[in-house]
DNA sequence: CAGGATCCACCCTGATACTG
DNA sequence: CAGTATCAGGGTGGATCCTG
């Protein structure tokens, strides 16, 4: 998923319609590592931009860099900066709203376990035959 | 959102990388209108082609073809065809695992209906200044 | 009625290099 | 350390035309 969706619902809302409230929550999590990120604050609290550069293993500077400021704009993420010395940190973290989406995401790890268990049963149940 | 990230899930799986059961979930749904088919799936119950045609005003045949025929592959929905007289029909319907989707379709639903509202009293309090 | 085939445009991700 | 700038690549959605 990108943000073709995440575009997509912006365009919509500016719009007026506002007849998509799914999408718009969706929207919230689109981009291929917004989810993780959210899973990471929630897991391991309040956390650098590093942080996140070790636990996504791949990610760009600059896709980090977008997720996580869209994540602002939706005002589920807010950032905190500070220098030690000359070096740049920064800490980003959950906001009340963000919160609220914790259930949500816990809800869709769930059922994604469930069913991978379901999946991985059945290959298996094919190969014994 | 559209299928890189639905793509980046399935790649995952196939190199053994059963890491990203939230990624997955939201995968079955990553397509800029499955939520909404899946919406008027649980909504209005089963349905035929044209009548997703109507609803998703704006939607190509490619596209909603190419959206339902995912959902198939991810057994959330399934396709009934018959001819009455010359003439195809079909009639798309939620599987048992689609159903499972469900309370999270919802969820979505509400948050997003929850945050739309809080953004426009804001608003309304703004242009009430 | 359903839907496959083609061509096109857009945009997101990724890689690299540079800055405060 | 934490970004931004730039460029290339790949993929999806959209429009149109054709078929069983």
């Amino acid at each position: 998923m990108s943000d073709h969706f995440r575009n997509a619902v912006i365009k919509k809302l500016n719009n007026g319609d506002f007849d998509c409230t799914k999408e718009f929550t969706v929207s919230m999590f689109s981009g291929k590592h917004k989810l993780l990120i959210l899973w990471i604050l929630i897991n391991d609290g309040p956390q650098g931009f590093s942080y996140f550069m070790k636990r996504l293993k791949g990610i760009s500077k600059k896709v980090l860099s977008n997720q996580l400021n869209e994540l602002i704009g939706d005002q589920i993420v807010s950032k905190r900066e500070y220098l030690s010395g000359k070096v740049h940190h920064t800490e980003y973290q959950l906001t009340d709203i963000g919160q609220t989406l914790i259930p949500i995401v816990i809800a869709l790890n769930d059922w994604g376990e469930n069913r991978l268990k379901q999946v991985s049963l059945v290959k298996k149940f094919n190969n014994d035959l």
